[in-house]
DNA sequence: AGCACGCCGACT
DNA sequence: GTCGGCGTGCTC
């Protein structure tokens, strides 16, 4: 073995590597181990890559010591790890560190006041599955190995039963299971749900324990002490030694994917998880996402469909309300019509319990006109404009400009402004017109904690709430018998929204929020969907429960504009301290990545849009720009961006660029 | 990320 | 004069 230098993934923002000397003292080392090194004036942790002959034009250190206490990291781990890095372009070193538990000592249960992580409960025995159900588990078992599984069925057809069984087969074939699910989605019934099919088999983690019970779980699934796994996204840098299956539950879930540092997408890395140890990953999901759905339709991944209910209900009857037609006269808010309003009233005088719905990302401003809902649209991009200052309209994707009017351009009227309509306004208006009943408002400002949440739901249910106004944060997986009326405020939020999802979005929030109503009753619940495009296809093909159709007229649109899944997305943030060096900076960035899409004919079919303001220009005293890359393939745009990394800084004083890949928050 | 170096303004 | 503000740059 003539390489005697160590490639390690040391604990400092630095992209690539560094190579050190072997200890002063002879220790074996291999990788995934954990060693100290000294870095600079300080002394950091790091884990080994490999071994190197070349050492560059550096005056080498040797590494310090070998850290015994932390756990060594598997190879196929640590080749996931490396993907990470690669794929999302993010320091090695600061992605290796995520695979380790919080604290650095093993740590015992205490025993304490608080609930235990995981319940112990009786064992409870596994369900006959319907039909559907078997054949389902049946095609998904069929296939060993590396194989991505679609599983496609209605909200109450029973995927969770299926996941169950699956991994009973996994755990008597002695390998571990992994279930991801969106934070939103672990509530007590789940973990209920699964400790009690495997008992004392099941460990948790997710944001919401302490760094000793995290690091408890930690140890319980590494040791595979608990074969099963279930948790949020983080749960996947959780190292395993045998994993023999993945699930991703709601693997639409916008949640998945992680915003800030690493940003991950943590169903595309679960799946090249599932790669690397050659195991099957299924996808579960009422109304997927349209990358997983054209995957399965083109022969990617299996596709496994679910249409009926275990047991038959019911569904609600939906009805649409055009907000623009609605009557003036009434005196009532501009976001209220006369039907949801005259609905809550049958309602309240019934006894039975109102939901209300609003999107609260429409906090963004549109311009928008109130008597026949036009707004302002990029023609290039088809995504709405943004009002800055008072009169320019402007696309944050591509930079088109054009000036606002004080009259509605369609329909002329002066009744056109700048809109946002939040959750407070919503409960202030609904505590006036309705003072006798008991209001209650659930977003991220009112409900953070777990038991908060907890506490809603036992009033829901024990009917101390008459009317609940939240957000999505309500519109999933809950389940309360006296909520027979739901009204989604603006269906079409969404749609003005700087960002190509937002049909796809918009079709799965009105199905979730459309299975709350009713669930219970033999007497259909109902929903009144208000909008301004009752005739917008989305709300359509959501109304007739038309996923298929849905997703085929969609995708004919992404097509047509090279958006995913035709094609990958890279978003360039150019952050700086002032307004007029963002903007050098990432013009400087633009003409840097022209000329090198010019110097190669690899990059011809490589759009570059902007740069542009970001939707949100002033964060937190930094300005913000965006530059949009397309491209047709994920080798391509990782190639142009790793061309464009290493001149990152160069001549833009303080001003830092971040890369997102496959970016979902387009703000 | 941390840590140092360096170049300006305010204080004993 | 020098103490310390943080902008800039480097770490094998």
């Amino acid at each position: 073995m003539s390489d005697k230098y160590f490639h390690l993934a040391v604990d400092a923002p630095i992209s690539a590597p560094l190579t050190y000397l072997p200890p002063n003292e002879y220790i074996p080392l291999g990788r995934g181990d954990s060693v100290r090194v000294p870095l600079g004036k300080r002394t950091v942790d790091a884990v080994v890559l490999g071994k190197t002959s070349e050492c560059g034009d550096f005056e080498l250190k040797p590494i310090q010591e070998k850290i015994i206490e932390k756990p060594i990291l598997p190879e196929k781990f640590l080749g996931w790890l490396e993907w990470l890095a690669k794929y999302y372009s993010y320091p090695i070193g600061q992605v290796t560190k995520l695979a380790f538990p919080p604290l650095v000592k093993k740590t015992k249960a205490r025993k304490s006041h608080k609930s235990p992580v995981v319940p112990s409960l009786e064992r409870n025995k596994k369900l006959q599955l319907t039909t559907e159900q078997q054949k389902c588990f049946e095609g998904i078992s069929r296939e060993s190995g590396f194989n991505i599984h679609l599983l496609h069925g209605v909200t109450g057809s029973g995927k969770t039963e299926i996941y169950l069984q699956l991994i009973e087969d996994v755990l008597n074939s002695g390998k571990t299971a992994l279930v991801l699910v969106p934070e939103i989605s672990l509530t007590p019934q789940l973990l209920n749900r699964f400790s009690a099919r495997f008992p004392e088999k099941v460990a948790v983690i997710h944001s919401h324990l302490t760094d000793r019970e995290k690091t408890e779980q930690w140890w319980f699934s590494y040791n595979n002490e608990r074969p099963i796994l279930l948790g949020a996204r983080s749960a996947l840098f959780c190292p395993r030694e045998n994993l023999g299956l993945i699930i991703v539950d709601e693997e639409h879930e916008s949640s998945y994917k992680q915003d800030e540092k690493l940003k991950y997408n943590a169903r595309d890395a679960a799946i090249m998880l599932a790669k690397m140890y050659d195991c099957p990953i299924v996808l579960g999901s009422a109304t997927p996402s349209l990358e997983s759905w054209h995957n399965a339709k083109t022969g990617k991944y299996y596709l496994h469909q679910m249409n009926e209910r275990v047991s038959s209900r019911p569904m609600p009857e939906i009805k649409v309300v055009a907000l623009q037609d609605r009557d003036k006269t009434a005196n009532l808010p501009f976001w209220l019509s006369s039907l949801l309003y005259t609905e809550i009233q049958d309602s309240l005088a019934k006894k039975e319990q109102v939901a209300l719905f609003l999107n609260r990302r429409g906090v963004a401003q549109f311009v928008q006109c109130f008597d026949c809902g036009y707004t302002y649209e990029c023609p290039n991009c088809e995504i709405s404009l943004t009002l800055h200052g008072k009169s320019d309209l402007v696309c944050h994707y591509c930079n088109y400009t054009t000036v606002f009017k004080e009259k509605c351009p369609d329909c002329q009227s002066e009744n056109i402004s700048a809109q946002g309509v939040g959750t407070e306004q919503v409960e202030k208006d609904v505590s006036k017109l309705f003072p006798d009943a008991v209001v209650q408002r659930a977003d991220r400002d009112e409900i953070s904690k777990r038991e908060q949440m907890e506490d809603l739901i036992k009033n829901m249910e024990m009917g101390n709430i008459d009317i609940l106004i939240g957000t999505q944060m309500i519109a999933k997986g809950l389940d309360f018998p006296g909520l027979n009326l739901v009204g989604l405020i603006l269906a079409d939020v969404g749609f003005h929204l700087p960002d190509f999802r937002a049909s796809e979005r918009s079709y799965q929030l009105i199905t979730q929020v459309a299975g709350r109503a009713g669930r219970h009753s033999q007497v259909p619940g109902k929903v009144i969907v208000q909008t301004f495009n009752p005739q917008q296809k989305c709300l359509q093909f959501a109304l007739n429960n038309d996923f298929e159709g849905f997703c085929s007229h969609e995708l004919q649109q992404r097509q047509e504009l090279s958006y995913p899944p035709f094609g990958r997305l890279a978003l360039i943030r150019i952050v700086g301290n002032t307004l007029l060096n963002t903007q050098k900076a990432a013009q400087h960035t633009m003409h840097m990545l022209q000329s090198l899409k010019n110097h190669r004919t690899l990059y011809n079919e490589i759009k570059v849009l902007g740069p542009a303001p970001a939707p949100m220009t002033k964060l937190r005293n930094k300005y913000r720009y965006h530059i949009l890359v397309k491209s047709p393939n994920a080798q391509t745009l990782q190639a142009l961006l790793n061309e464009l990394a290493p001149d990152f800084g160069k001549g833009l004083s303080s001003v830092k660029l971040q890369i997102d890949i496959d970016p979902y928050n387009m703000m």
